[in-house]
DNA sequence: GTCTTATTGAGAATGATACACAATTTTTCA
DNA sequence: TGAAAAATTGTGTATCATTCTCAATAAGAC
């Protein structure tokens, strides 16, 4: 699980930069119930009931950062739109199930689906 | 395979229609080469090289329509728009591997990850 | 503290997809 | 066979998520 200081740490080994807006996106994330996930939308609306104010093209940068450096997950869940989660090491990694007709979406963890996609990537020469 | 005749039979049995639109898109389908997928953009220039034209509209709607059918696969494939290909069932089918970063994608078949989706859709409840 | 440069916020632009509606086809069935 | 009913098409327009632009601000390096 990622701390403040760690993405500060990895951020700026990129030659980016430490924010308010980061840190307060991040935890959100970690604070966020399992099997939930959150749209930019939703994001920038749970953060102004809060009283923090970011703006959407802010909420809308970093999401796709953070996706980018493996901190979060950009989902593809049936709705027209992007949603988020934190992205979990191996024993809490997840995966989806979504229904092509009604949309029905559900977590589960397989080992075995998990394996094969990474054994694939490597085999195929990914480089990440 | 979807043959011509029984993409009609199936439209009849759910009340909708034979056109020679969705024919043709169809057809485009079942020739494309393994390994080949259309975003409806693709598909609309694709259609006026042949001399086919056919309204953007209605690929949209047959698209998606063939999609809810099960003769079409949507595909996101990280390139901000939907990608289609034709449905193959199981000794056929196969998955799609794509990098979060560099969105490098390939298809792979896996027996087992077929399975377990199957498997935990039939626990989960899934109607179809 | 100052300097350099990344980041933010506000608003405009973009682009994929959906929608509205009149004209045209299919299908049904008398 | 030939209306009548209903689905589909094409054209143009609307929508909505996401990206872009740019001036103002703030983080990090020295
Ligand atoms: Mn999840
Ligand atoms: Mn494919
Ligand atoms: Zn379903
Ligand atoms: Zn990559």
């Amino acid at each position: 699980m990622y701390s403040t200081s760690s993405l500060k740490a990895e951020l700026n080994e990129r030659g980016w930069r430490m924010t308010p807006q980061r840190e307060t996106i991040l935890q959100v994330f970690q604070n966020l119930s399992e099997g939930k996930h959150l749209s930019a939308e939703d994001l920038h609306i749970l953060l102004n009931e809060q009283g923090e104010v970011i703006s959407l093209s802010t909420i809308y940068r970093n999401l796709k950062l953070m996706s980018r450096m493996g901190i979060l997950r950009e989902l593809e869940l049936a709705e027209g739109h992007k949603h988020y989660e934190i992205n979990q090491p191996s024993p809490h990694h997840h995966h989806h199930l979504i229904c092509v007709r009604c949309n029905k979406t559900i977590e589960f963890r397989n080992d075995a689906v998990l394996k094969t996609g990474a054994k694939t990537a490597q085999k195929e020469g990914y480089h990440c």
